[in-house]
DNA sequence: AAATATTTTTGAACATGTTCAAAAAAGCTC
DNA sequence: GAGCTTTTTTGAACATGTTCAAAAATATTT
């Protein structure tokens, strides 16, 4: 309808617009890219212009679900400096966000799930989304107020980014009303990530603490494809 | 050929042998459901009597393999009481034995990832293969010479199987030759998870262990999908 | 051994995600 | 605005996993 001057990306986000909303509507796998198409107006074949494959569909959605959630909590981290609360609510939210869209996190879970496919949350492709997210978890420890034992503090952020994922496969498989389940999960163990990071400060838990970081260190999150080399 | 009383029960187990060995040697994907049938000498749809999906091929395989990884340390743990050389025979042949056939793991990985699927690890269809899996760490665990908090020892077992899934994990990611990498991430955490149970004995740890059983009593893995109800 | 019931196999058909050469539309240059 | 290039769209074709009614093979009953 609408006639802008790139005609393109009008039928681009046209189509992302009608995929999501069926997504959700019917769920995943029973729409068809045909439906997607028709209801698009145009053929089948010339989704794959704009999209690499069905699932990119979803990416897409992630991609753009990251920069709500950014909004969502920005205003708050400006305001609140304590980590725990910080980190309960970036989790949260991020649940809250992607609730209406389960069936759609499952879909792109499924293909997130095997390593060769460019989808992966560990893929080299979703690098930049993986570290634009990881970089809301630097800012979570790193603006906040709490004390933090300085080699925790390095590799912190990544691992808090794999709590979340750990939370969202939760989620996943939640099937309580709401996903309540899910929401008291995260109450429960947030508090214990400050509690197990206070113990670190100790003195006293070295003999823990040293071999732990040295093995998160060497087998990091951000390098199980693309390994470095040891040292 | 040979002629046996159950023709049926020949063809089933001829239509798997021809798909393992043709996922082992192509990869999962490129191989079809009408080449595995062709090789069988029957129709493609013929497969489906014996087996409900492709997918359900790989699950046949993982149940087997489970029978082969029991034998291969039978003998072990019962002369070995040691729980940390336990630990670490279990997990090093779990992997050693699936090694040749990581693109079928890869496979099954991805439709395990959908809490919908009947082959999910989490699912009710699995449940009995993952309690027997379960049931191989509660005798590591309960068979050994070492010490554990009553309270841990109750939940270890389950634990260490999401233990083994972390590794399994790992390892499909992993593209080190012969998974070196992976074997090296056992080697140095379940040492890690010994001086964890070490430490839960000491009656200082109580703040930080009786919270940690609690979470992981509510939040049972073998419960994700069918939760009790709180009390 | 014939008749009947059950199990197993066939083979065509279906739905679907995806590809690709050709056509159409849009943009650009002179 | 004609001619050319690039971008976008078409629509048929393909491969594949799966279904299912009908046929064939096998087992059971009488």
């Amino acid at each position: 309808m609408a006639t802008k001057t790139a005609k393109s990306e009008n039928t681009r986000s046209q189509v992302y617009e009608i995929a999501v909303r069926l997504f959700a509507e019917r769920g995943f796998d029973q729409t068809s890219m045909r439906m997607i198409a028709k209801e698009a107006g145009i053929a089948a074949g010339g989704i794959y212009y704009h999209f690499s494959s069905k699932e990119a569909l979803v990416f897409e959605y992630y991609k753009r679900s990251h920069e709500d959630h950014l909004n969502q909590v920005g205003d708050f981290l400006k305001s609140e400096k304590d980590f725990q609360k910080r980190l309960h609510k970036v989790v949260t939210d991020k649940i809250l966000i992607a609730e209406p869209y389960k069936d759609m996190a499952r879909a792109l879970f499924r293909v997130a799930a095997d390593p060769k496919s460019p989808l992966s949350p560990f893929s080299e492709e979703s690098k930049e989304l993986r570290e634009e997210s990881q970089a809301l978890f630097e800012e979570i420890v790193f603006e906040s107020n709490n004390k933090f034992h300085s080699d925790v503090k390095k590799e912190l952020p990544a691992y808090l980014w794999l709590f979340q994922m750990g939370i969202i496969l939760f989620w996943i498989y939640d099937t309580s009303p709401k996903s309540k389940r899910t929401f008291q999960l995260i109450d429960q163990t947030v508090p214990l990530i400050v509690e197990m990071n206070k113990l670190m400060l100790n003195p006293m838990s070295g003999f823990v603490r040293k071999p732990i970081l040295q093995v998160l260190k060497r087998f990091n999150i951000n390098e199980i494809q693309n390994p470095k080399k040891e040292v």
